[in-house]
Order: structure tokens, then sequence, then C-alpha cells
DNA sequence: CATGAATGAGGTTTCATTCAT
DNA sequence: AATGAATGAAACCTCATTCAT
């Protein structure tokens, strides 16, 4: 008799995200080219035809982890979904995405050291090509309601300087001062003040 | 008529040279591994074995053409080498070390893509952390004089705004805001409110 | 209520010939390698397993369709089993062969396709192998009654010829005119006059 | 010192030969799919890697051999290029088409096993489609001016005859009797007769 | 200094076949 | 009878590097 549907499900399931684990740690580790699928399916323990079972190429893999990544990553924005962020929002998206990398340093690390090499910089820039309107339309909204001139060049900016310090902090969690830079950037970018004084305008 | 040793020197220093712009176009285009001694060599117009006659391996050439860029990005920190940096000097740093990735930017792609990467990153970890204490004395010393607290943070801060900003400036030059943000920054990081401020509370 | 024998015996067949018809579609289309036991069990819809249970290994399947081939094509000849080949079943022969490739071209097309392959080649030669004396004595005996010289090179000419129209027909057959020359070959195989010419001789 | 361009030449030619060859010979004996690039290195005694410098792939290996052998047979057809047959030439035609089978019977034996395969169908088709037409053109004319009715019949049928007997011969050399044969076919399809009986009209 | 034919180790991928369920 | 996950051998192919010339 054979298995049901369920258990084959099931078998799939966790052996890919097997696959899928043990795959990170090495392309982060040595890096994409240099890891080959010979030791990832010996590490993973089962044999290198399996693995194209589950995944049609090595870039298909390497495609499924970042995307995975990437999923997590996005979901930190705009967390009720109403297109409008508030100034408490802003300050739980900043401590959000770097508690996000705190809690799991090792896996940032490796993403952030595998994300800009060609096969995988494709991708990456593909799924922020379509979380970009997104982000600027949301962001732009907060900054003009703050009268910053040029919002979306804030949008922008304020997006690069998170790249820039979760990069840092990655490169080496043990000398950079993520708690005080994240107040910075709060003081910096949320803007707070501005919208009291329009408020006060507006009376 | 034999060539003078001189003319050998600089026909040999003006095909290294050939040859190191040609791979640096290539790996910035498709990468370090996907690009081939090969494809160097005939772009290049050279025969491989002759690629071997200046570069011991490709190893050798991608480290070269590294730390080429890494000696032109540090000349622009502190360019008249006095230990000390003034508001202009500043000014000049970010608008040089922009303009510095404006003018090359394969070499910066290439560079952001590799630098993490098991055969680049030893190389690039050195060489920062040559230059970091330096780098480090002086922002905070900046910094100080300005009454800014946590100058070391502030200069660390500084410089992962720095790399944000450069990577996604490279990652996407069209569409990046260039101009805007450096006067941005310049507007946040240089304090010469503060500097002001400062000089008068000590008259 | 479970089934009798008979009924799991018909399954068996049926499911069994459900393999084959798949099977000889995929070679024909595809060529023998190139068509995975993967892919012939999704088309069939069964499983890889279940292929396994009716055909010990991909050669003893393809083996098995050929083989059922030419015991179709060889029951064309000697209808009535009697040994000998009189002038009206010459006729028949040589018109039931085409009628039998014009009646199921895309049968024939692939089948002629994949009979030149060498892991089919050699079941097919040792079927023709087996056929050929009894094809040689009845063939040659037809031609030395009618006063042929060399009847046994007149037999293997015809076959010959045979196996070429057939081709050249499969190959093209909207632009090949099949009826024209099934006559012509009769004209110049079927050797009547000297028959008639002979049993004139004889009175 | 490098070696001349004309000795690089040299070397290229030779080498690509003894691949041809020896793949030729092994693609014959064993089928294309079941002969691997190792095996075919190996008996040229050169490496696998090598053979890639000189055919971008096993595909690409095939289809030049099969282009060299149609090459080699479309030149037996109307030696003197004049668009006109004689019955010498007729005679020169049949002859030299099966010696020149019989003298590279592996070539033609790859060619009958392969020609309807996927990777090769597709040139041998269109390299046929392209001598057809000025094929059946002097054929046609050569029956047309003896009196055959329908020539282009004829022509077709003697072209797949010619087939016919090539793919029995090659299939079994040693037993298919290919000189009586070839007399044979001269006596059906010169149609020498036809041509005097023509000419004793015309008087 | 210069060439490119040649190597060989090692990479990715495929697939017939097995087997626990 | 039936499943499809799992295997492993072997296929095709790439490429940094060497070396005779």
């Amino acid at each position: 008799m054979p298995r049901t549907e369920d258990q084959y499900e099931q078998i799939r399931e966790s052996k890919k995200k097997l696959i899928m684990d043990t795959a990170l740690e090495l392309f982060a580790n040595q890096g994409y080219y240099p890891t080959s699928i010979s030791i990832i399916a010996k590490k993973a323990g089962i044999s290198k035809g399996l693995l194209y079972n589950y995944f049609k190429s090595k870039e298909d893999l390497i495609k499924e982890i970042i995307n995975q990544g990437i999923d997590e990553l996005f979901e930190t924005f705009d967390p009720d979904r109403d297109g409008v962020l508030t100034e408490d929002e802003f300050d739980y998206l900043v401590h959000e995405n770097f508690r996000l990398i705190k809690n799991n340093i090792q896996h940032w690390k490796l993403f952030f050291a595998i994300s800009m090499q060609p096969p995988v910089f494709k991708v990456v820039k593909e799924r922020i090509g379509e979380f970009m309107p997104k982000y600027i339309n949301i962001m732009a909204k907060y900054y003009n309601k703050r009268g910053v001139s040029n919002p979306v060049t804030e949008a922008l900016f304020f997006g690069a300087v998170m790249d820039g310090v979760s990069l840092n902090y990655v490169a080496d969690p043990d000398k950079f001062p993520l708690e005080e830079i994240t107040q910075k950037i709060i003081d910096v970018f949320s803007h707070k003040n501005s919208q009291k004084e329009q408020n006060e305008k507006n009376k």
C-alpha cells in the first residue's frame, strides 16, 4: 500500500526545508559558486539525485532560499496593511527590522553575503522592484504629511540608511552599537517634530 | 635596435592595466566565477598564456583589482594628511567619495558584489582593519569638537550611511537621486550648526 | 465482492496495453533514450513503480513494443500458411503491407523512427533472422517456378524494395505516390508474364 | 615563440578529423546515446576537455559528421553538373552510390540509424529538402526521354529502391548480394531498351 | 614575450531502478 | 496492486592552469 498523500506531502515539506537550511548555511559561509551540490547533499545526508527531486537546478535552489528571506523581510513593513504609516508604526518598523536581524544574525549574515552575487542579485533586484512602488508610496505619504521637502528622496535615503546599518551590524555585530544607532535613525528619519509644527500651523 | 628597459617596463605596465580593466568590466557585469580566463584574454586581445605572465592565478588577478579600488577609496579621506578634518574637508570627503563611485560604477558594483565572498573577503577585511582606527580617530575628533554626544557612534553611523547610499546608488544608478541625497547626508552629518553654537559658547 | 481472476487478467492486460501505447508514442516522437521512464509513467497516469510491475526494464518495454509491431507485419505474409505463394497472394501481400502502414501512418512512422536505433535494432535483426529462412524459401520457390534466374537474389531485392518504399512513404506520406508505386512493384516483381511463358512452355 | 598560424591550423585540422573518425566508428557500432564522450576521447587518445575545444557539444559533433556524409552522397549525383543524365552516368550513379556505401559502411550504418532521430532528423530533412528538386528534375527528364509514363513517379520509385537496397546492405553486408542486385537495379530502372525503341520510332 | 592546444579534476545534472510503505 | 521518495552511477560539460613551441 502506498503512503497517503498527506504523508508524502509531509516528507517533501521537511526534506525541502532540510535541504534549504543546509544550503543556506553553506552558501553563506563559502559563497554560492564554491559550494558544490555534492557538499550540500553530503551535509544534508541525502544523495545528489534527491536534491534534484526538490529543486530543478542549483540556481533554483538559491532563488528559493533568497525569496524566502525577502518574504520575511518585507513582512515587517506596514504590518496592519492599511497603507498608512503612523509614527508608532515607523518606530516599530525600524526596531522590528533590526530585531529580526539580531535574532538570527547567522541567517542574515549569510543572506547579506550572497544577495549581491550575480545569480542571486537578479532575483533580489526583481523582488525589490515589486516592493518598491508600495514602499515609496507609503513612505512618501508619511514624509509629505510632515512637511519634508522631496519626500520621495527622503524615503530612498531612509531605505539606503537601513541597508547600510544592517550591513555594518551584520558584518561585525560585537563592535557595532546597534541600539544607539537605532535611536539615531529614529531621531533623524521619523521627523516627529516636523509633524508637531505642522499640526500647530493647522490650528 | 632593442628597446630600453624602461620601454619594456612601460609596455608591461600598460598591458597589465589593460588586463585589469578588461577583467574588471567582465567581473562586474557577470560576476567573478562566471567570468572565465578565456573570455578575459579574448576580450583583452591577448592569449591565455600571456595573462598568466602577469598574474599568477585568477585569484591573484581579482585581488589586485580589489586592492587598487580600496587604495583609491581610502585616498579620498583626509586628503592633506594632517589628521584633522575641517568642515570643507568633510564636504569634500562626501562629494569625492560619490564622485569616485559615479566615475567608475563598474568597479564598485564588483566591489560590493564580491567583497563578502571568500576569496576576496579576507583581503577586504584586512585592508579595512588597517584603515578603521585612523578613520574613527579623525571622525570622532571631528564630532567631539562639535559637541555631538557619542562621537564614535556618530562616526560609525556616518560610515554605515555612506555604505548604504553607495550600495543603493550602485545597484540602480539611474533611479537613485545621488545628488540630492549627498546634500542630505551633509545636512545631517556635518553638524555645522553645532560647531557654530560651540564656538559662540567658547567666547 | 472480489474480482474474478479473469477480471484481474483483463485489467492487467489493458494496463499493459496502455503503457505500451503511451511509450510507443513517446519513443517515436522523442526517441528511445531521450524518453524517460518518468515521463512515460506520468503520461500513462501511473507510477514509475507500477511500470516496473509490468516490464522488468526499459529495454524490456521497447522490445515488447517492437515485437508486437513485427508480429503484425509478418502476419501479412503467406496468409493461408500453406507455404506456397500464389500470384493472387503476392498481390495481396504487397497491397496488404502498404494498407497496414497507410491505415496507421503515425504508428509506423514512429515504428520506423526507432527500429534502427541500436537497442531496438538488435531485436529487430533477431526477429528478421528468424523470419528470413521461411520468407526466402517461399519467395525463392515462387520466383523459381517463374523461371527467374537467381531467385534468392530476387527475393532479397524485392524485400529491400518493400523496405525502401515503406520508408519513403512514411517519411513524407503527402508527397509520395504510394498507389502508383504499388502497381509498379507488382509489375516488376510478380513476374506474371514469366509464369505464363513458363506455363505455355510446359504445355 | 608561438607556432605559426599555419601550424595551428594544421594541428586543428588533423585533430578534428581524428575525433570525427573515432566518433563515427563508435556511434555507428554502439549508437549515438550509448556512446559517451569519455569513450570517444579515450579511443582517440585525447582528453575529454580537448574534444570540447573542437565541438561545442555532443550534438554538434554528430551534426558535423552527418553533414559531411550528406555532402559526400550528393556529390555522386550528376557528376559533370550539366543537368543531364546519360545512360552511362546512370550506371555510374548506381555503382558509385553503392561503392561509396561499401567503402564506408560505418558511416551509412550510423546515417540510417540516426537520421530519423530527433537531434539529427532536422538537419537531414533540411538537407534532403535542398537536394530533392534538383534530383527530381534531372531524373524525370531522363525517364521522360525514354518514354516512361509517370516519369516523376518512376524517379521517386527509383529513389526509394536505392534507399531500401542501401539499408538492407548496410544492415547485413555479408549476406546481402549487392553486386547482383546492383545489376538488377540497372536492368529495371535504366530503361535502356525504351530509349532504343524511342529512337527507332523517331526515325 | 607570446601562443593556444592540451589537460584533468571536478562541477551540474539525469535517470533507470529499488523499496518501504 | 500501487506509490513516489530515494539512490548512485554515469553522463555531459567547464575551466583554471600548463607547456611545447
